[in-house]
DNA sequence: ATTTCTGATCTTGCATACAATTACCATATG
DNA sequence: CATATGGTAATTGTATGCAAGATCAGAAAT
């Protein structure tokens, strides 16, 4: 549809900038800048930072400029440790409902993966990684939810990048999507929704480790390792 | 503070003027007339309306204006549902996690629903029922995810008053708070869950069968119909 | 009577202008 | 040397003007 206002176009074009790192946490979204860069004005250049800034996306501080939110050790562990709930609330709702499309969509996705994983190649795994867990979402049968999970897996997007970068962790990610997909086919909700948590919630306390070097006073991650046991 | 933007504070009011009921679902959120009623250009008022709109509170169409959601009794089961899994979620932390602080915040807010339900009254009740909520919510001890509590609780906040109207309801929600509690309590994070989820749900559960029952669209036409001429 | 077309009118989207606030930097001062 | 201070530049917030799309009423056609 090309009839779609600017702003929205905008607000599509910064968030992928974002995404794809090319403005790093911390960054400052000039205004004048971005409306040269983009040929516009500034009026729609605002209405896409403020939507931006309005799902959490980016911070916009009154007077004082939009910047790529800068999370704390603390709130980026609380990010991850919410994704992991919703994802694993999408894998129990995707074990009662799974249909065929959704079972099928998820094999391609996890194929790809492994293609990928094969082959070393992380950027490819990033993308295809996505894809994965966006389909995990669909099976959910609940696009109310699944939209929540897309906004919040996009808003750790940053992070979840770097991670993934490590080789080993690759193979090692692949196998638990594998468990996870075997629970949710089973139809074993209890199962799929504590594998999907685990598997989102390493990716979190890795990263807060890594960034936890410096700040004090954040919450371990140790403390809320010991989910598994019931 | 008075050095807030005014379209911080327009999206304020606008907010509470949705929630309040005093634009009800379908109604139209003209810029023009919002600009005159604030005494404002409708800059600003546009500037609110989009953020508005990416907090998924109102629905902003392309060139076609904004309008509050009017989510179809399909998409309200889903909303519903997806606030169930947030909540069993926050409850599964708060047992995990409880302190002193967090327990006695909700013995009181708990307390209040009591009084509140023992007289019968009903408008009392939703005040009190909300503080509840929002103190299992931060209980989590995880405030992002508490923030994502408290926004989706926002915006289904319009279907639950009407729901909660019924006499012997009351008296029902407030024996499952009771039983929400105990288990928080007990440290018990898979039956604080289960509850709190059941809980919630039951409520989305009525609400979409009676919206089902009626015409589509929930409210009259003819009401929403009336808004347009000015 | 219902539908389709057409032009007038209203509303939104964007650009520009200006006002208000913050950031910057050189200089003065203890 | 560190810290205040003053004024200027840079940036954000709001108002206004105009163009383009959407809405609506009434006429024409089936």
């Amino acid at each position: 549809m090309y009839t779609m206002s600017q702003a929205f176009r905008l607000k599509q074009s910064i968030e992928d900038a974002v995404i794809a790192g090319e403005f790093q946490p911390g960054d400052r979204l000039d205004e004048a800048s971005l409306a040269e860069r983009f040929g516009v004005s500034r009026t729609p250049i605002r209405e896409a930072l403020l939507q931006l800034g309005a799902e959490g996306f980016i911070d916009v501080r009154p007077r004082r400029g939009a910047i790529v939110s800068v999370p704390s050790p603390t709130r980026l562990f609380e990010m991850f440790e919410t994704m992991a709930e919703i994802e694993s609330a999408c894998g129990r709702l995707a074990a009662r409902r799974l249909t065929p499309d959704n079972d099928a969509a998820m094999e391609a996705a996890h194929r790809a993966c492994e293609t990928a994983a094969r082959n070393g190649d992380s950027e490819q795994y990033y993308a295809d990684n996505r894809n994965f867990h966006e389909a995990i979402y669909r099976a959910s049968r609940n696009s109310f939810l699944a939209d929540q999970a897309f906004a919040l897996h996009k808003r750790l997007s940053a992070y979840r990048r770097i991670q993934l970068r490590a080789r080993n962790r690759l193979l090692q990610s692949l196998q638990e999507h594998a468990g996870i997909l075997e629970a949710i086919r089973a139809g074993d909700e209890q199962l799929a929704a504590t594998r999907l948590h685990d598997h989102v919630l390493v990716q979190g306390e890795r990263f807060s480790d890594m960034v936890l070097g410096l700040s004090p006073g954040g919450q371990s991650p140790a403390e809320s390792r010991r989910q598994t046991a019931k």
